[in-house]
Order: structure tokens, then C-alpha cells, then sequence
DNA sequence: CGACTTTTTGAGTATACACTCCATTTTGGA
DNA sequence: TCCAAAATGGAGTGTATACTCAAAAAGTCG
């Protein structure tokens, strides 16, 4: 099945028009025929390209989760400000992958592919923190600096969390706010 | 239409059915289908005491939101580990209602008077941590005291997602980490 | 009991959804 | 230019969903 030109460009379309819906109104807004709508294209055309409207969705669910972290080559120099600038920057910069890595992680939890994707990241982006803190000394064991991790991390998703309900909500300022607080 | 007692029974296993449902399975769980069988009840019933099927669902939007939070007759004197405590014993104790909490915050978050919810109820919580930092003197300003309670209810709500998607994880352990890094 | 009201039943409706099928058109390499 | 493979259009399928309705059953109270 060598791949025509025309064919890539549907498929990106695709994604991309199923990017938008997903961030504009969640896994309920991203119906098939809301996708082809937008992306201009029939419900053949999308069954021609993708197996499932699932596989789209997790197209884009797994664009989202490795957005979210900066270049993995550089794990084991950056600093721990490195990792956060990286993280505000995915919530500012890429809402629409923002609210797409929220929603998807909690409407989809019923999958358990979906919670345990989530959840491998989730460690792995802990242990990056945590070996940042301990690169800066701002944690003496091993155990303080993964717990520091968590609740560091668990205060960047809970105050993203809060920036997708409340547009208006500073997140930048916050989540500078978090680190200068559980960083030390 | 006064009611019967058969009727108000009806409806408590109604309401406890829907309860249970989306504690499994978030909204799509909770189909009608699954309700009536779950508590014993054909559509009709459902129908005679409900206008619509939201209508349940919110109401045990509406017990979970406000179990989040101790009783407000104590609000003004309550410290900041009363506090962190009752949030605790939600997650822990109410499993059930902190999964339909997050669940319908984020995936009803295309009906905005659900968002709006959420938000009116956070912004509350908000000002009783404030206040309970300032009545301890854990920060000097009201704006530093906001800021810091919405660092450290981030932190918990994080931990309390990250804790949905594995259930494994130390929720009290970290939550109690978190009082200490942020509420000092 | 008897009159009245509330509740229950269960088949039925309309609709939105993901997905299929296949004749037709388009593509791009030889 | 030819042609097999790839892509497309668009009507059509099956299914699950929320919700309705009229008749039957059960509750309440004089």
C-alpha cells in the first residue's frame, strides 16, 4: 500500500480538523461527522485512511502526551526551571494539545490502554524532575526528590486543570509561583 | 403532586444507581439503560421522576461538590490541616463522589453552566484556605495568601487525578507533603 | 370498600452515532 | 499513454441512545 501524495494530505487534514474538535469540545465534540466536516472529506475517505475514529483520537491523544515534554535527548542536564518553562510553554503556547491531554485522559479512563499510557508518562516525566532536583541539590534522597516530583507536577495539572475551566486564570504566574514554592 | 413513598424510594435508588455508574465509567457509563437496570426501574419510572437524564446526573454532580468541603458553619475558625484533612477523607473515604467530581468537571466541560459550577465552587475554597493562612500566619498579604492556596489546591486536585488513574498510589501520603511544602 | 392520585410498566419513537460498500475518479510510475 | 493501485463520494446499515405514551397496578384516605 504505497501511499499517494493526495492521500497524506487528507490524512493530515484529518488530524488536524480532529485536533481542533477535540480541544474545542472534548471526545463528544469530535463526532466522525463533525471530523469530515471540517476536514472536508467523506466518511469513506476516513475509513480509507484510518481503522477507527479511536485511532485518529489516540493520533492525536499521543501527539499531545509527547508534546508536553521538551527534547528527550537533553534528559540528564536540563535544570528543573528547564522542565517547567517547558511545561508552561505546552499550556500556553499549544492549548488546543493542552485541554486534548486533559480531556482524553479523563473521559477516556474507562480504557485502561488510555489511563496506563498516561500513567508511563506521567512516571517517566517524575523521574525527570526529580533527577533535575537532585542535579540542583534542592532534595537530599532519593525518595524526597521523587515525592517533591509528584507534587510539584501535581500542582502544574491541577492549576492546567484550572486554566481549562477558567481561560482567564494567570497559569504562567502560577505555575512560576508553584515552583519557587515546592522547588525549595 | 405530592408524593408517595414508594416514589421517593424509587428515586434514592435512582440516584445511588447513577452514582455508582459514573464512579465506574465517568458519563459513559452512565447510560439510562444501565441506570434503570441498575436500580430496578423501567424508563417510565425514571421519566415520572426525572425530566431528563442530566437532571440525575447533575443532582449527583451536586452531592459530590459540595462533599468536597467540611461543613461551612465552621468557616472563619477552621486551620489550614482541617481543611487539607476533610479534602483528604473525600478522596479517600467518598472514592466514589471524587471520581464523579473530576470526571464530570472535565468532560461536562462543554456545557458551560458546569464549568461555571466547578468554578464558582473552587473560587470559594480558594478563600477559605486564604483565610485559614492568614489566620495562621503563614503569609503576610491576602494576595500572597490567595496565591499560595491556589498552588496548594492545585497540588491536591492533581494528586486526587493522579490518584484516579492509578489507584495504587499514596494519595494521603502526598497530600500531606504538599501542606508542608506549600503551607509554609 | 370506593374514589382518586401517584407510580409503574414495557413496547414504541426518533435520532445520532460509528462504520460499510462499491462504483467512480484520481494518481503517479513505467 | 496506459494501468494498477489508491483515494473518493455518498447512499446505506446496524445499533445504542435518550425519551414518550397510554394503559395497568399500586398506594392513600374518607
Amino acid at each position: 500500500m504505497v501511499r499517494y501524495q493526495v492521500g497524506i494530505r487528507t490524512e493530515s487534514k484529518i488530524l488536524e480538523a480532529t485536533r481542533e474538535l477535540l480541544a474545542e469540545g472534548g471526545l463528544d465534540g469530535a463526532t466522525l461527522k463533525a471530523i469530515c466536516e471540517r476536514a472536508g472529506v467523506q466518511a469513506g475517505s476516513f475509513y480509507n485512511i484510518f481503522p477507527s475514529k479511536e485511532q485518529a483520537v489516540m493520533q492525536v491523544a499521543r501527539e499531545a502526551i509527547q508534546a508536553v515534554d521538551p527534547d528527550p535527548d537533553l534528559s540528564g542536564t536540563e535544570t528543573l526551571d528547564d522542565l517547567v518553562d517547558a511545561y508552561i510553554r505546552f499550556v500556553t503556547d499549544q492549548s488546543d494539545l493542552a485541554r486534548v491531554y486533559l480531556q482524553v485522559a479523563v473521559s477516556g479512563s474507562n480504557d485502561d490502554s488510555v489511563a496506563r499510557r498516561f500513567l508511563r508518562h506521567h512516571v517517566r516525566r517524575v523521574e525527570r524532575f526529580a533527577d533535575a532536583m537532585k542535579r540542583e541539590t534542592l532534595a537530599a534522597t532519593q525518595e524526597e526528590a521523587v515525592a517533591k516530583a509528584e507534587v510539584l507536577l501535581g500542582a502544574l495539572d491541577g492549576l492546567s486543570f484550572r486554566w481549562v475551566l477558567d481561560q482567564s486564570f494567570d497559569f504562567t504566574k502560577h505555575a512560576k509561583y508553584a515552583v519557587t514554592q515546592c522547588g525549595r
